[in-house]
RNA sequence: GGGCGAAUAGCUCAGAUGGUGAGAGCGUCUGCCUUACAAGCAGAAGGUCACCCGUUCAAAUCGGGUUUCGCCCACCA
């Protein structure tokens, strides 16, 4: 054992144990095996970068269920995979491999950039993978899977053309959101808003054939030069006389119309809308409602485009700001507000995101809400904590559709093919001349022509992530995996993708297997810094995980994260909370130590003759046991955490530990046997330092810990109360020593009145006393002669005698603790004299309140005594 | 404009169906190098449980309202 040092240092024993259970197959489920099985898909990390700290977080509650079911008796499978994140992975590749060496993407050409972007994942893949593993993360390897990998691809393709066929899926020319800088469409859950403060700007219109203005209001200026018709509201007096007229949009010189629609509210701004049908989403629909010209005035990268002339080839933003210019000079701006402005960004690059009218795909969302609202309104799907359902639902009941078609080129090509000879761009017929296919067709079925091209477009990511759950266990085959695993047991992910992909994988898990994809989802908290700001590279306040692992090993980082991670709130992040972490681990370690090192004779399995004390533990460890489960069902793996975390500091190792080394309990005790039940229940928590206690033992054991049998209560058949009176009674007296500054090293001399049994118990744990509370001799039942500190406990009275007491300071005491009683047994007395409460308070308590109160009257007489004497 | 959540010790948070003198970690103070651990041990101080009203024999806990903070959703430009 010497080789055990009295710090626990996790440096090389991690790797070396994750090497371990990869070759004894831990994580590998046995298909054939009769256990129920419990399987966990992981939310696949970006194949972006590398992982962050809420990656931690994510995969070590995964890890802590996962390694707990595995215990608990389940054929376990943690599937892992990742997910080749379209958008931003394209622009990762565009932006660090092909920029610094001054190539374009268009250059390249679509298939040698891909073959970059290829290079790009695989780079990261193995990052990725050697990160989970540092963590200790049990997955099973041989299962992984990819979002973009050919097999999978084919699912997505599948899918795609099984929801078109069912008329799910459309095309259809709206306004989109556009992201001038990844030059893509996104759906409107890739679109965050933020508010700014911006202005409103009042621009006069000249009003044609008068010397009349109409005013109207906007926050975006620029888009004017777009504008087909000014739009006000037909109840609204002050513009009854111009309805029907013609306005002069300013700069452009170009006639608009001025219509009314119920739409325009009268009270914002002017009363009067511009109306800018290719770049707004209600003027649009405006325009199709009264048959608007509809003029695009940008180009995809936001700049202006020939439309807009005089501002051609600008950026949108400077265009503002020259127009508002060009306007005043013009003496056509009535007045500038400031104005908090909502405006809508790209939720990768933050760049305002710029409404675009465009030909898009579409899922048709309605028909396939219906059914993921009534799984979790019927409780098949359960939804930790309970109050995410409330989004989830109004997500749903709201759902609008979904734009799934991307400009990119990293990701799965949408298997839509134009035949050269029917297909038209400006067809309004939707359907002709276009075929939709898993494969390539040879012809067009329709004229038979050999002409055909593939839509350039790529699938949205999440259209690919959707199908996760079943897709990566075979779907759509009935694969061993899939009759195996699916539907799966739980999905633990952040809240912030609860529209983008949880709510989607419940739709597409109920419309393609007719299942639920899993039973419970565990949301997690966001991690943020100790000022509870986001978690982000600009502001430099997001920690390397892999740095913390080497500082403080994967243990440490894994249950100090727990620890701090809340239930509901957002976990506010700080380095101290791992070294808590760090301390724990060595505590455990040195605990350890000690149990081997001295006790390394006792049994470990549970004696048939159990001390005293070991009763007491065993009382505590059952406590412990029906908690964790209590909470575990929960998934409160903070509460768990904690709960874990006290036990084994404050019960097992502050008492029990200091207990047993005394004798006669160093002699023959269940502390080994403890140790190894504490092992197992702190496993799926701190993986890598109890599989490195638990091989220390002797060989009386499994192969890993995981294959461990999980804790089961403890027979007690005997009271364990005079035990917790002891303990009771050891702390009243060192805090009686503190309380009266008495030299840690000054022993103490006491006389205790108690019944006859209690007296045997002390005097049989003398040296219990003297050890942990400094007491030389304990005699009983004789009056103190000199000045003493009293101590009333309900079964005992204590004097502790000592030299010089200051006795104002006892009384004080002494008093303060009077009054508290008085209170308290009026309070009781009152309340047992209460019909009301007689007939409505629970017997249970009410025997125990009647306990208390003859407890206290019992105690205040001693403590009168106990002044009188004094 | 709708909806959700939070408010408990100096800080970060626990407190299960109402019932123990309201707890932990960190920080502060006092005393200890007690042969597992000074990354430790033994103590202490510090709380009208945001505020008001109500329900109840009994409220940190349940209901209503107020205030402050945070978040989500929403086509008033």
């Amino acid at each position: 054992m010497d080789e055990i040092t009295s710090r626990y240092d996790p440096t090389g024993i991690e790797d070396k144990i994750y090497e371990f259970w990869l070759k004894e197959k831990l994580f590998t489920p046995d298909v054939n095996s009769k256990k129920p099985s419990y399987t966990i898909t992981i939310p696949p990390p970006n194949v972006t970068g590398r992982l962050t700290l809420g990656h931690i977080l994510n995969n070590t509650i995964q890890d802590v269920i996962i390694r707990y079911k595995k215990m608990n008796g389940y054929e376990t499978l943690w599937l892992p995979g990742m997910d080749h994140a379209g958008i931003a992975t394209q622009v990762k590749v565009e932006e660090d491999r092909l920029l610094p060496r001054g190539i374009k993407k268009h250059d390249l050409g679509r298939e040698k950039f891909l073959e970059e972007v290829w290079k790009w994942k695989e780079e990261y893949a193995n990052v990725i993978r050697a990160q989970l593993k540092k963590m200790g993360c049990a997955l099973d390897w041989t299962r992984e899977q990819f979002t973009l990998s050919e097999e999978y691809s084919k699912k997505v393709i599948r899918v795609f053309v099984e929801l078109y066929h069912k008329g799910l899926i459309y095309r259809g020319e709206r306004i989109i959101n556009w992201c001038p800088r990844c030059l893509t469409a996104l759906s409107d859950e890739q679109v965050e808003t933020r508010e700014t403060s911006g202005k409103l700007y009042y621009i006069k219109y000249p009003i044609k054939n008068s010397k009349d203005f109409i005013t109207v209001a906007t926050t975006r200026p620029e888009t004017m030069l777009g504008d087909t018709a000014i739009c006000v509201n037909p109840k609204d007096k002050r513009f009854q006389s111009i309805i029907g007229k013609t306005a002069i949009l300013p700069i452009m010189n170009r006639e608009i119309p001025i219509i009314a629609d119920e739409y325009v509210d009268l009270e914002f701004g002017t009363g009067a809308l511009k109306v800018t049908p290719a770049h707004d989403p209600f003027d649009f629909e405006l325009s199709k409602k009264y048959n608007l010209t509809i003029i695009n005035i940008m180009n995809p990268d936001g700049t202006m485009n020939e439309n807009a002339d005089p501002y051609r080839g600008q950026e949108r933003f400077e265009t503002r700001k020259k127009i508002i210019e060009h306007l005043k000079s013009l003496d056509l701006v009535e007045k500038i507000d400031n104005y908090t402005v909502p405006i809508g960004i790209c939720e990768r690059c933050e760049t305002p995101i710029e409404p675009r009218l465009s030909k898009q795909w579409f899922v048709k969302m309605k028909p396939l809400a219906g059914p993921a609202l009534e799984v979790v309104r019927d409780g098949r799907i359960k939804i930790y904590p309970k109050r995410w359902v409330n989004l989830y639902n109004h997500w749903l009941e709201n759902v609008r559709d979904w734009c799934i078609s991307r400009q990119l080129w990293w990701g799965h090509r949408i298997p839509i093919y134009y035949c050269k000879n029917c297909y038209h761009e400006n067809d309004n017929e939707t359907s002709k001349g276009i075929i939709v296919s898993e494969t390539k067709p040879e012809q067009c079925p329709q004229c038979g022509s050999r002409e055909i091209s593939q839509d350039e477009d790529v699938l949205d990511t999440w259209f690919s992530s959707w199908l996760w759950p079943f897709a990566t266990l075979g779907w759509p085959e009935q694969t061993q995996d899939f009759k195996r695993f699916y539907p799966t047991q739980t999905l633990a992910t952040g809240w912030d993708i609860i529209y983008l992909w949880v709510a989607r994988m419940i739709m597409a898990g109920l419309e393609f297997t007719k299942n639920i994809p899993f039973s419970n989802v565990v949301f997690h908290p966001m991690i943020r810094d100790e000022k509870g700001r986001k978690m982000s590279k600009s502001l430099g306040n997001s920690p390397e995980p892999m740095d913390l692992i080497a500082k403080y090993g994967a243990d440490a980082l894994r249950f100090g994260l727990m620890l701090i991670t809340p239930r509901e709130q957002d976990v506010l992040y700080s380095e101290k909370s791992i070294d808590v972490g760090r301390k724990f681990c060595n505590k455990l370690w040195n605990a350890s130590r000690l149990i081997m090192t001295t006790f390394s004779d006792s049994p470990e399995t549970l004696p048939t003759e159990l001390t005293d004390f070991d009763l007491w533990l065993a009382n505590e460890f059952n406590q412990l046991l029906k908690d964790l489960e209590y909470y575990l069902e929960r998934f409160e793996l903070n509460a768990l955490a904690r709960r874990l975390y006290d036990f084994v500091w404050h019960r097992f190792c502050d008492w029990y530990l200091e207990i047993i080394k005394i004798p006669p309990y160093n002699k023959q005790n269940a502390s080994k046997y403890f140790l190894r039940q504490l092992l197992k229940l702190l496993h799926p928590f701190i993986p890598f330092i109890t599989e490195e206690i638990y091989q220390k033992f002797s060989d009386d054991r499994k192969k890993s810990i995981l294959l461990e049998e999980y804790a089961k209560p403890i027979k007690i058949k005997k009271s364990v109360n005079i035990v917790n009176e002891t303990i009771t009674l050891i702390e009243e007296i060192r805090n009686i020593r503190g309380l009266f500054s008495i030299p840690a090293q000054e022993m103490l001399n006491i006389i205790i009145s108690t019944d006859e049994e209690r007296q045997k118990f002390i005097n049989k744990n003398n040296l219990l006393f003297q050890r942990l509370a400094k007491v030389s001799s304990i005699m009983f039942d004789s009056k103190p002669q000199t000045s003493v500190a009293t101590i009333v406990l309900p079964q005992y009275v204590v004097y502790v005698i000592l030299r010089g007491i200051d006795v104002e300071k006892e009384k004080k005491r002494l008093k303060s603790e009077i009054e508290f009683l008085t209170q308290r047994i009026d309070e009781l007395k009152n309340r047992l004299n209460n019909p009301r409460y007689l007939n409505q308070a629970h017997i249970e308590i009410q025997q125990k309140e009647a306990k208390r109160l003859e407890e206290s009257l019992i105690k205040i007489e001693y403590i009168k005594k106990a002044i009188a004497n004094l």
